[in-house]
DNA sequence: CTTTTGTACGACTCATTTGATCGGAGATTA
DNA sequence: TAATCTCCGATCAAATGAGTCGTACAAAAG
């Protein structure tokens, strides 16, 4: 229930993965490929590669071609929030199918739907959780080696 | 992305009806049936009698049979809440698989995985969200102020 | 300049989930 | 007692998503 996808789960470890590696050690960021991810996490491959792709393709990463090439952050991990990860990934996010739909694109219940109006507010307020957290925010509260730097340098999660 | 099924909407949609027309009149209470509903939101009945059947198996309401038969609301419109009826209908909620798994049935990234606290704790507070707008919220009288209650009450997080 | 290595990109196939359907069993009213 | 209306479990079809394959392109090495 509520389930994210796959590519949704491979593309937030992926920039969890590639964010840490660039800001682990800011003089020479270091370029990070889909192989490497992919074996880390026990990804395929090719899956892997298709949301790395559709990630450059709206900015959030910059792809780099070639031997030597991969991925690198296309902006700040402040400015990356999860809300902006899934849309790029699946598309605008919404719990009903009529809350997001075009005019003269109802659904068959719309006509006397009485849950529209509520639901309609969880959705937002589901929507502001998601884009009040960003990358920067889930670098914290794993402690992981590679990481460590980053960890001291900065606190993650304030609650 | 993060949609809603048939069920969970077909089901919020009955629930709300039966809650209106008990709630109209308490002394005594209209006992509504599947086709009055299906008809009422255009909805399959076969499929709606279904998630009914779910719903009275759980306790959340209470099944009549025979000839002026139907559905009754099971518990108070206070205690049924949205997250009752999802679980209800769909099984636990859980934005990834890892989340609630039982022992030794981990997913492959696991090992290494990098997004699973910080996404635990978005699930966290879509949960408390969930599960604090009731029936009670949905219906008619005053969705105004529980809603918006439910809206600034919400634990996310904050930076 | 050629070769080699690795990425980018599209189309395709397979599996899982979800939506919808059918026929039978049980219960209550007349 | 019989007829009618409902609940209920099992089954089937469609849609979505996960994963794979093969080709084209770009840059460093020889």
């Amino acid at each position: 229930m509520l389930k994210l996808s796959k590519k949704a789960d491979y593309g937030l470890m992926a920039l969890q993965h590639i964010a840490s590696h660039q800001f682990g050690d800011v003089t020479r960021a270091r370029v990070v490929n889909t192989k490497e991810i992919a074996e880390e996490y026990n990804i395929p491959v090719e899956l892997l590669a298709k949301v790395l792709q559709t990630l450059a393709k709206s900015g959030l990463i910059e792809s780099h071609n070639g031997p030597k090439g991969g991925y690198l952050l296309g902006k700040s991990p402040r400015e990356i929030t999860i809300a902006q990860v899934l849309e790029n990934l699946e598309g605008p996010l919404g719990i009903m199918d009529c809350l997001h739909e075009k005019e003269g694109d109802f659904c068959m219940q719309r006509e006397h739907c009485n849950i529209r109006t509520p639901l309609l507010k969880v959705q937002n307020s589901i929507y502001q959780l998601l884009n009040s957290m960003t990358l920067q925010d889930m670098m914290g509260g794993t402690p992981l080696i590679t990481i460590r730097s980053v960890a001291t340098e900065q606190q993650g999660v304030e609650r």
